[in-house]
DNA sequence: GCGTGGCATTAAGCCCCTCAA
DNA sequence: TTGAGGGGCTTAATGCCACGC
């Protein structure tokens, strides 16, 4: 996180490429997508502002090449692209959440196939003796999920099953073999967030334990799924404000507050803010949505 | 713009896929940045996150690779690149302002290259009768910055010195002769921005006017700078939030408010939040940012 | 485990050209 | 001027293998 602020400040990048940054920083680091997933959105979206300027310049394959610097003929494969997308509702290549959907799937998938009863031990069909096991068992962490343990095999096996289930969507020709190097990705982003943990034993393939009951549900993801979500939103409020949409509101303060009232100022504020809120709501009208963030420059 | 939000409506895209179609659009279709230019810039804020990453994961080529799904000879180059920018003020490809430079410092150049005083002929050099210089002067906008009419060899030598400009602050190796279709874009995108008009004459080379002292100064263009730099910093804030920064604050408030009293509540919003920062200023002290959007959900 | 090297495939960002409607 | 073809070069995303440490 230090060493993300740090490139910031240092690369000295303006707005623009500042939001791309945040964005990259929590697809790839803190979500956990490929590198060429974020690649792909990226170029999607690109698309899409291509599409638009299509339409919007009637049509015109030559012109919309001209506005936005490339070929026509990659226009006219753009187009097709979104066309299809919105008319045969096929996949365009977005990241489509937060997390990709191989990851957060994946624990729900290991408790369906490796369940596990309180009492039943954990680790089962291993050529390991009781010994071993029950050091291993009482070894674990507590409060794991009701799990058994699995060994790097199944572990391969239960991440192909994800690939192959996630590939279904796409059609036939656009399928990717799970190969080595994406298997390895995926092992070690489950490692990486903590939502699995290696054992390794003296001898045979290493063991695994679930450890959580699902992806990344740490209090900082939360925030980290506030922080996306927020900011979209508030991109979106801007934008009509943009268009001078009625009914839209925009504020930018900047203020010097002692560093000894700055908590009392911004609990002062938050409670404004209520009862400003109260004093206006009536259910069931037309539903305003306010955001608000403030902090030291 | 509705386009834009059909599209948008349309694909049902996430939370980051959202901000990367806002980015694309005002990239690409407000900005006129070209459309490499967004791909470029979006590769390289993907690099950030995997230089980050590789620092933090003690320098290892394999692990960062494989975390991030590329490989890690790649991952050797891309590390360089960015110790180069780092180090030795190297430029990475961003965006670098929310419009291209070729197409801001345009009108200056052009201001510079052919001025034109009060009473002078606007059109110079041609071969056209007094005559019909008359009728097109007289056909001219109102309120035209100082400048002369040019023809398109004119337009082109313009558009030349601007490229081979913006090309000197780049490695020889890396620098791109400016080719036909580019420099088409460019000329596309100040007709389209309303920063120039042609005048096509019956015979001889088309003539070209400056109508704006500089690019896009439109008040809408005002506000999509606004809201670009905005939601880069709501970014930052929110970015600091979730590292429970001491002393950030974030809200988000949903109230159903009836149509005929939201201008009513959002002028008390302003006014209470006028008031809350006239309270607790000081002159001095650290300065804290404070940022707001409300709309219609 | 790691870094380094080679080799292959495919897509796509760029450029240039021609011809017919 | 546009759409529809043709051709080309180059980068880089992705994979595989192999060697030496």
């Amino acid at each position: 996180m230090k060493e993300d602020r740090d490139l910031m400040q240092r690369l000295k990048p303006c707005a623009m490429d500042q939001i791309l940054m945040y964005l990259a920083f929590s697809a790839l680091k803190t979500g956990g997508h490929r590198h060429g997933a974020f690649l792909d959105a990226a170029a999607t979206a690109a698309k899409c502002a291509i599409y638009s300027t299509y339409m919007e310049e009637e049509q015109n394959l030559r012109r919309t090449g001209r506005l936005h610097h490339l070929e026509p003929k990659r226009v006219k494969v753009i187009v097709k692209e979104i066309d299809q997308a919105l008319a045969e509702g096929k996949l365009l290549k977005m990241l489509g959440s937060q997390e990709p959907e191989y990851l957060i799937q994946f624990p729900y998938v290991w408790l369906e196939q490796h369940p596990w009863q309180a009492g039943a031990p954990r680790i089962v069909g291993t050529h390991l003796t009781p010994r071993e096991k029950s050091e291993i068992e009482r070894d674990l962490p507590d409060e794991l999920p009701p799990a058994r343990l699995i060994n790097s095999i199944q572990l391969m096996e239960l991440i192909e099953f994800l690939h192959s289930r996630s590939q279904e969507a796409l059609p036939l020709p656009k399928r990717e073999p799970l190969s080595e190097p994406l298997l390895d990705h995926i092992r070690d982003r489950l490692i990486y967030s903590r939502t699995v943990e290696r054992i390794d034993i003296s001898r045979g393939l290493p063991l695994y334990v679930l450890l959580k009951t699902s992806y990344s549900p740490e209090s900082r993801e939360e925030r980290v799924f506030s922080m996306i979500e927020d900011t979209a939103s508030y991109f979106r409020l801007l934008n009509a404000w943009v268009d001078r949409a009625p009914h839209t509101f925009r504020a930018l303060e900047t203020l010097d507050v002692p560093a000894d009232q700055v908590e009392e100022a911004l609990n002062e504020l938050d409670k404004l803010l209520r009862a400003w809120a109260d004093k206006y709501h009536c259910e069931g009208s037309p539903t305003l949505l306010l955001q608000l963030a403030a902090g030291l420059k």
